[in-house]
DNA sequence: GATGATTTGTACGTATGTATA
DNA sequence: ATATACATACGTACAAATCAT
């Protein structure tokens, strides 16, 4: 008997369906047919239908009344409130890191921020956006709350279409490193409101190269 | 033909459902039998799925594969970071509140707040809780981010049932709005950090004591 | 444990609402 | 503007999983 359940039919499809919206494999405003879903998993029109739902809830998909679903298009108004309060939030996690981390957390926070200097020297580009995603989950753990991590990790996740393209910006990579470099350093003090402006003003940098890229108009 | 389009069953019934939970006429854990629901609200199975499912996602209720869903039971923990979280997002929107409300919102808040003094001399409660939930309105709308004010709401609806208790402590009232006399003032200041820090504190004295009725340990 | 009752998961059919020629 | 095509909303049926005895 498995321990982990046998995921359903619908958190499957819903699975894979968010994963092609934010990958951008589905394009915002793509009509999604009940029908067409189905067929697509090979299953009947019921378990589509409860997915798009799902997907409804979670914000990727729009659903009106007797109308089709569509992909959710991201205006530029809510990408921008989606990251100010992306960052607010990191704001928040990186406060309460840099009171509440253990020793051993800051170690490790540290140790995983200086190795990646070298990821930047390089210029491997895909390598650091692993480091990028390990160095912000270290936080979102630092901070002990659960619920927090997992309210930026949500927003996050919605966002990650546009957040992709970022580090194709020159300098971004460069940037992007001396940006975690003050963060580390505030949390290391135990400095909770400069870690809190610190991830801010990281945050908000993101939002600059990554809506650099979708033509959403600047703040 | 109506501008407003007629919600569909399953909207009615999320919004009768989530009632229920939110003011505790659903105890958490009650299990929630797809057939009952349809019964209750005279339709079949399928539309009663979808609306658990929707509440799922919502996170008033839990649902495991092949399970009965149940009203969800929220530990000591999970209450404690989910005012946490909303203690954050409230500094946030009142940070972002001092920085760009416009010279007529400022006027408003101080406005009804002022007149608030006089339902905490009578003793009004019920009153009082109508101004306290305009208050918070106001300074949502005055943070000028539609998504941070629907975040925060979110967690505020579903904490409601703790909330609900808060005045009932002695002396409670009082101290609510000597909390928010300072959030205010540090508005009226444009004193971003300051209104920041005094929203934080407020949602801290209300979590202590919403959660002092809840049988939730203190931090 | 095995068996019967209950409940969920999925398929499919029909009615109704929406769009399009 | 009407009719036709099409998509959704909901009801019903049955298989599979879970629970209770």
């Amino acid at each position: 008997m498995p321990l982990i359940r046998p995921g359903t039919t619908v958190d499957s499809m819903v699975a894979t369906l968010a994963d092609d919206i934010v990958h951008g494999r589905l394009a915002a405003d793509t009509p999604l047919d009940e029908g067409a879903i189905g067929n697509r998993f090979g299953v009947s029109r019921t378990p589509a239908r409860e997915a798009l739902r799902e997907l409804n809830a979670m914000g990727l998909v729009q659903r009106l009344p007797n109308r089709r679903a569509t992909v959710t298009l991201l205006t530029p108004k809510k990408m921008r409130e989606m990251f100010e309060a992306m960052a607010e939030l990191e704001a928040s996690a990186a406060r309460l890191a840099a009171e509440r981390m253990s020793v051993q957390e800051r170690q490790t926070l540290a140790d995983i921020h200086h190795k990646s200097s070298n990821l930047v020297q390089r210029g491997a580009v895909e390598e650091y956006k692993d480091y990028n995603a390990f160095f912000h989950r270290l936080i979102y753990i630092g901070c002990h709350s659960d619920y927090l991590a997992e309210l930026v990790t949500t927003i996050k996740y919605r966002l990650a279409p546009l957040r992709r393209a970022q580090f194709e910006l020159p300098q971004r990579l460069h940037h992007s490193w001396q940006e975690h470099d003050r963060i580390v350093s505030a949390i290391l003090e135990g400095d909770g409101l400069g870690a809190a402006e610190q991830a801010r003003a990281h945050i908000a940098a993101v939002g600059q190269a990554s809506t650099h890229f979708a033509g959403a108009e600047q703040l």
